[in-house]
DNA sequence: ACAATCTTGTCAGGTGGCTAACAATTAATC
DNA sequence: GATTAATTGTTAGCCACCTGACAAGATTGT
């Protein structure tokens, strides 16, 4: 995945909001954290990395002051509108040819698991 | 599994690499990349951190001047023998109940994509 | 034997993940 | 209405992974 990206100077987590930003369009970064499963402070250097980088902007929200919108520029759009999925690229190489049952019980077994593991961890807490 | 190994302040590449050294003995970093599938770069930072906490020693070998030979310590089998395998719990967590037949599939199906994904990276190199 | 090449480990620099602590702001409670 | 709680984002510090460049030592070719 991040030797698709790499010719982009992309990594795969700046990928992923960028994709976030281009198809539901502005979000706060609460929002954001919530939808990639991923923590306050990672997602802050995330979008650092790409505000410098002019792909996306950081605006005040009226209605919050602490909250900062996240909207893409049209510099992203272009960069966007150029780079190939890398998800769809991998799987169908992982998965070509393989018996779709096969496929749905490996989805369903992975899938179940964690869950399992999900809840073990909120137990525990 | 890091939440297992922070008690015992490890990190899991740092607990891989102790599990080696406990199990096959002395080994050269080479052997332990080739071992664990990280990048000469990635062993010697983890081996640096391991050094410093007394876990294990870093000699230089006889034979070849520029290879180093890792080997656990007495502090190092000390605290191995105290740390639950952190492997062991996740999958009895994850795959408890799970019809045998079915993780079969899966394991196969997944083993597969991976060995495709493989192949697909050594072709376009 | 000597030069060119390969191998081993390290360092520098970058990405991405986490926790913990902090400031700012909003929401709750009394 | 003032004080206390909770929320939002940033920063600092850590682990782990990578690539690229380097020095030192071992191999190979001629």
């Amino acid at each position: 995945m991040d030797s698709v990206l790499r010719p982009y100077d992309l990594g795969h987590t700046q990928w992923y909001v960028l994709q976030l930003l281009a198809i539901n369009g502005p979000l706060n970064q609460r929002e954001v954290t919530r939808l990639l499963e991923v923590e306050r402070a990672t997602l802050s250097t995330i979008t650092g990395v790409l505000v410098r980088k002019g792909l996306i902007e950081q605006l005040a929200d009226d209605a919050d002051q602490r909250q900062k919108v996240l909207r893409i520029t049209a510099a992203g759009t272009d960069l966007w509108s150029t780079i190939p999925d890398p998800i769809e690229l991998i799987t169908t190489v992982a998965f070509a040819g393989v018996d779709p049952t096969d496929l749905a019980t490996a989805q369903r077994v992975l899938s179940e698991a964690t869950e399992r593991l999900v809840n073990h961890r909120t137990e525990i807490k």
